[in-house]
DNA sequence: GATGAATGAGCCTTCATTCAT
DNA sequence: TATGAATGAAGGCTCATTCAT
């Protein structure tokens, strides 16, 4: 409870009582990657962040040197979310094919529950100076490589049929991006939901999985749900 | 080849004084669009635009009366093109599963070879003013409720297994958009690869096709040969 | 009838059939001063003028050198409207307080019926270029002049009180000047009655005329109608 | 004088950087209305009002949003001034007649002695947006009420000849707007010769004052002096 | 440490005017 | 004669960033 209201006005934090500074560089990226995702990072102004934390513009140059540098930090973060969450599939001692899709829910997972994750989805660098952009990029290709290699190991181990590897990883990677494109924050979609949907439509393909075990039933089930419950939602 | 160097560099039309003017706004929209899809629509200022079109700045407000006006009909042009693509799908007379894989391999074709169908994929909506983003929106919207329309009549006719239509059409719809992010004109994969494995890939899933025909067995070493050539793309 | 068509579609001469170049350029001068007094001198562009007049601009070009040079001739025209109705005043043999009198009525009326006239005592001559605006200014001030010897005249031959003549001229040529402001051209006040009532008003004052004579009665009986007539107009 | 000083350079307060920041609006306002009233409010671009205060442009957006909010401060102040001076016509218990009469006296003083009341008299609203211009109309129009309500309310009690209100008070009003026109700052025209002297010509006409008495008297001497001292003034 | 004020650079747009045809 | 196209100059406004206090 009260972390939810920690992330829904982080900029209290700088008037109900003096933090320490980690808090309050805390709240300034949070709330930045909101408008960020909200309006896109070019259309956000230092004075409107400012303005959203209560607090003045210089009072942001105290904690950040440029802009560039909060929405760096964002994307560092939201990198460090996702990847978070893929170390636990390194763990599981499975074939590449379910590597992948345990991939997928993971990076789905990360990106509806955090804004930073849908900052790294949804964030155009190209308005970064090039050293930035050099940094962002690299951080990115981690986890399209890691990606990659379960495809590839797939391949290798017969789970994943022979296909063009970046290709493959190219699409995944595409459809969970574009997630942060339509998701709702409030709406009734949930994490679980959306992870476990794309893990199968992008493993399995549209034919659901091949053979029809206990594991596919419950998720034919949960997707019944969700169609129910999402009836309304999309933009 | 005569026709490939106008595309390149439209801007040579302007030379000439006479010209069809038409043909003028042609040359106008592609830069545009080139420009666009290279530093998003905000950072492409009218100046820049002017001066690769070696006009001056006030001459573009002959053509249009706005920059947004600009974008506009960069959009128009992409759903055109697009949704010319998808009519092909339309009149084949087969399953539901068949007209998605076909719809995905129309979208993806259409966005490879289009500037302004990547227009429609990649540029940022947010930068557009209420009236126009309701324009441009419900144009997109209409190749969605399509894609989904497809995804209901596959599960109807038991081509395609239970799942939420809408968050399956998101996957696929994202997965196809984002190709905008990573394509590189002059790279070595075309359109017909990228078409067909996408279509392969969103639609059967890693397994591959169920019964291995010869048209998989094409299909497999097609893929083989584009991730060769693949070997140096991506950004 | 006819008249009234060609005052509202001046433009219309244009289309019809080719006229004397003099007859065009009276269409230019006409919807010019239309606009001009509408919206003002400097927010009036050439391009909205040209498309008044359902011609191009360069062919605007063709019968003035200058957007100036059009004002200036606006000006012109709206002075011989204004001293043609004054000439009237001249040669009636009375003393200076009737021929104040009957300049303010002449006057008035000229403001009121003439678009042209108008123009002089509503544009802002600050929008033209030095040379010009000397020009107008001369020609401005010979009204003015005319008035204030007619005080002077009066005060004179003892049918004005003293006062300071220049003040006088001041006060009536900013009340009929002022008559643009608020007059509209289809309203209910006809240019009799302002004129009748600016006289009386300027010259009598608020008593009223001191003889209450024949003449008298008549006016008052005009501007009640007039009031009744009145009450909705005024912007 | 010291005073005085201020008045004449007001962009010298921004020589000194920490003030009261509504000393600098001030400082802006009286400066731009200076402007304003010598080449008018379109002619007068925000660059050049910044150089006159000493100033960059974007620091004129430091104490107002628009362009338009400078003049409709402009407005706001003027109209402010005038109804303070009108003020003191509504205490003095007298009828219509009298009532008029020091209404011409102050509104003539508040436009004389006020660059800001000047500006009421004389800016074009025209280049105002909609919402603005409404707002500016109505502070107008107010001002136009008293002085017809207190011409009705002279005709009722007699002192005031039966007339059409609305026309008298667009004279009168005319005439005192129209000063801004003519009236040099520096020039030897008093505030109260011009009020004086208007306040007679508009309610007793030329004629002078029915009833000679030792008060007309002395307003015709300071009349004399009047046109003695003005012989150089006017445009 | 924090702030009100200021700035330089840049962007979109308008307009009177002139070519080239 | 008449026109579609083009231009130079300027204007209003925004924004990331930095002083001076």
């Amino acid at each position: 409870m009260n972390e939810r209201r920690k992330t829904r006005q982080p900029w209290n934090s700088f008037q109900v009582r003096k933090r320490d500074p980690e808090v309050k560089r805390d709240a300034v990226l949070l709330t930045a990657a909101h408008l960020f995702l909200e309006h896109g990072y070019r259309r956000t102004s230092m004075s409107e962040l400012a303005t959203r934390l209560n607090i003045t513009k210089p009072a942001l140059y105290h904690y950040f040197q440029n802009k560039e540098e909060i929405v760096v930090e964002c994307y560092r973060r939201g990198i460090a979310v996702i990847e978070n969450g893929l170390d636990n599939v390194l763990v599981s001692p499975s074939d590449g094919f379910h590597k992948v899709k345990a991939y997928v829910q993971a990076y789905a997972t990360a990106i509806v529950q955090h804004e930073f994750g849908r900052c790294v989805a949804m964030l155009d660098d190209g308005a970064l100076s090039q050293g930035t952009r050099r940094e962002v990029r690299a951080l990115k290709r981690r986890i399209d490589a890691t990606l990659r290699s379960y495809i590839e190991q797939g391949m290798k181990d017969g789970s994943i049929a022979a296909c063009d590897a970046k290709l493959a990883a190219f699409a995944i990677a595409g459809a969970v991006n574009w997630i942060g494109t339509w998701y709702q924050p409030g709406g009734p979609l949930t994490a679980e939901v959306i992870g476990a949907q794309f893990a199968s439509l992008l493993t399995d393909g549209l034919h659901g999985s091949g053979n029809v075990s206990s594991a596919a039933g419950l998720a034919r089930r949960d997707q019944t749900n969700a169609r129910d419950r999402t009836a309304s939602s999309g933009d």
